[in-house]
DNA sequence: CTTAGCACTCTCGTGTGGAGAGTGCCAATT
DNA sequence: AATTGGCACTCTCCACACGAGAGTGCTAAG
């Protein structure tokens, strides 16, 4: 099967193919020369299609199920559809105001706004939604509070540039009164905002080893609780919705791959991983099939997109299904998407910009 | 169909009903007079078993899903079965095990808790768990913390008596230094530690109108703050886990089932509602088809329990299944994991007693 | 009251046949 | 040389029938 590139297509064979990949998208089920030749607006008859059709099969763009039924797009034809055969519909007015007053209601953490974001790409695709919130340890420092909550027991809240929140119960070698904590929560927002917590942990351990004999009990204090507080092991956290529409689908007919499906939903760091990949580069990425696992054994798609604050990429947003969708308006919905949380979560915390590294 | 007590059946009858319904558990399929004939051990014909059966399916607790079909249980045998017919298997020592190392592992706050609670339920049940939060309202305060994190943008960290903490982003009239911040808070969780929001919010409203003229300042953003920050209205949080090992079973091969179990997780309110039904009284309930329009469409049942601490029921843990699951080992699993998990929760925050409320 | 026997019913798997859809190829046409 | 109509071929899908198997209900005998 010898492949050839977009480009050396003749532009009649390149109508055909997107004409058979639209209406698959559409209908779900395999194309005949016969109803491309109906419909096509190119006046050709059925034969002159179904030769065509044998040529975009052999240089790997279409598959037929089996002899004598219609034709399925391949992954590749679907990545040719994507970059130079479709025109992205811009996005509804319609739904640029649904998902503006969605995620500008009442005042909401970024948690809150993510979970919004999930709920609002689930909804408007009719399809699954992932949204990866950002690792702890790269997140930016904001403030840092710590809440006695019990004999030696100290709740460490740590808020993020962006504005997530983060609450980890830790337990101290030994009492510790609250203005105490009061001071520490204090020392550490005044003289690390503005740095990763994987930044402010280095510093702080290797402060403790350099000045280990010098170190009074306040610093001391603070060192103890920050390296609990401020730990990195935790998981990126990873929403998933709108599972249910899915079922609706034909291509879900079969238990089996609705099982698969969730299966792969429940290995959260895998999906964690296909999801980063996609993170460079500002613009939505599209897999499709063969370029991961988790696509290609349940013929799957994802499209997904990075939101951010200011330059830095926080985590990543994506629609996951079946790859026979509506890229036309699936893509433009997650860029959209992409771009309207990034701008809420940057508004959120907009005023009081962090101070630099240096000043310290 | 006159339906009969089950005093009132003879004590062969019982045992064949207890050997079908057994048998049916196990198998997923229609019980037939011959197989309990064969496994029982009451040394019966089957043409004498077939007019026990054909008398049970009278009384209502059999239906054979077409002639010439084994019998199946209905949800008044389960019931009994439950009662009066089953005698509930000790939690295996491994099991009891494995829960309490999960549950005691690290220093963890309610919401971690019962996130473990319920993937502990759902792993060693091989079903669907559902946990649901404490709402907000009925939570006993424990401590209440303003952290400042952008201009007039106060996170307002509230933690509950049980070690649960929620976050809240409110904005406010103006912008409040750091210094009145920590006052508020202190002064709010030095006097109403021990409440519950509910209460408190009410004080300090009727504290309001009261003293409308003479607040002073500091109060008077006092209750600006806990009005939006002890905000009642969010509802309460429901953990689902566990689906995809039910999608193994046999009972749901059709698609149109398992879309509508999904549907119904997705319903959180009316999940929240069945659930808090099983609140009241200490013990395990289990609810079977006929009691709840969700249990009674897909055929599934409930087995539920609440968790607490000391006396006070804060939430709802439970397991959701076909109706013909292993209550033997079921309702013993979540009635210890209620009991480990109040455990849980109660020790965590052990050792310091919120103040009563008369000692204001 | 129990049970063996038997007729009856219903499901389920298999096989068959025909309709329909779609293709591939060839020969005729433009 | 490209296009097209025609035709044979293949494969799926559905409907139907048929028989095996499982299970029941009933009756009559023990």
């Amino acid at each position: 099967m010898e492949t050839r590139d977009a480009d050396k297509l003749l532009p009649r064979d390149r109508e055909i193919l997107r004409d058979i990949i639209a209406t698959y998208i559409l209908s779900a089920e395999p194309v005949s020369s016969r109803s491309v030749a109906k419909h096509g607006r190119l006046g050709l008859s059925a034969a002159t299609i179904r030769n065509v059709m044998a040529d975009l099969e052999e240089w790997g763009y279409l598959v037929q199920p089996h002899t004598s039924a219609g034709r399925v797009p391949t992954p590749a034809a679907y990545h040719m559809f994507i970059e130079s055969m479709m025109q992205a519909r811009k996005l509804p007015a319609r739904e640029r105001r649904y998902i503006e007053e969605n995620l500008a209601s009442t005042p909401a953490d970024a948690d809150q706004l993510i979970g919004i974001a999930s709920h609002l790409l689930s909804e408007l695709s009719q399809q699954v939604s992932i949204v990866v919130a950002p690792a702890i340890g790269d997140t930016v420092l904001k403030a840092v509070d710590f809440v006695p909550v019990a004999e030696r027991k100290v709740l460490c809240v740590v808020v993020s540039q962006a504005g997530f929140v983060d609450n980890r119960l830790i337990e101290t070698e030994e009492e510790i009164p609250r203005q105490e904590l009061t001071r520490i929560s204090n020392y550490l927002t005044e003289n690390f905002a503005g740095h990763t917590l994987r930044d402010i942990r280095d510093r702080l351990l290797r402060q403790m080893t350099e000045e280990r004999l010098q170190v009074d009990h306040l610093l001391a204090r603070t060192i103890e609780l920050a390296r609990e507080g401020l730990a990195l092991d935790s998981q990126p956290e990873v929403l998933v919705d709108g599972a249910s529409a899915l079922l609706a689908r034909p291509e879900l007919a079969d238990i089996q791959r609705v099982r698969r499906m969730f299966e792969a939903f429940t290995d959260k760091a895998r999906l964690v991983r296909m999801l980063n990949g996609c993170i460079q580069g500002g613009g939505v990425r599209v897999l499709i099939g063969d370029d991961s696992d988790l696509t290609s054994e349940l013929d799957f798609s994802l499209v997904a997109s990075s939101y951010r604050v200011g330059e830095q990429p926080l985590g990543t947003l994506g629609i996951f299904g079946p790859s026979r969708m509506e890229y036309q308006k699936i893509i433009p919905l997650v860029h959209y998407l992409g771009h309207a949380l990034s701008r809420a979560l940057s508004e959120t915390f907009a005023g009081a910009p962090a101070e630099r590294w240096e000043k310290r």
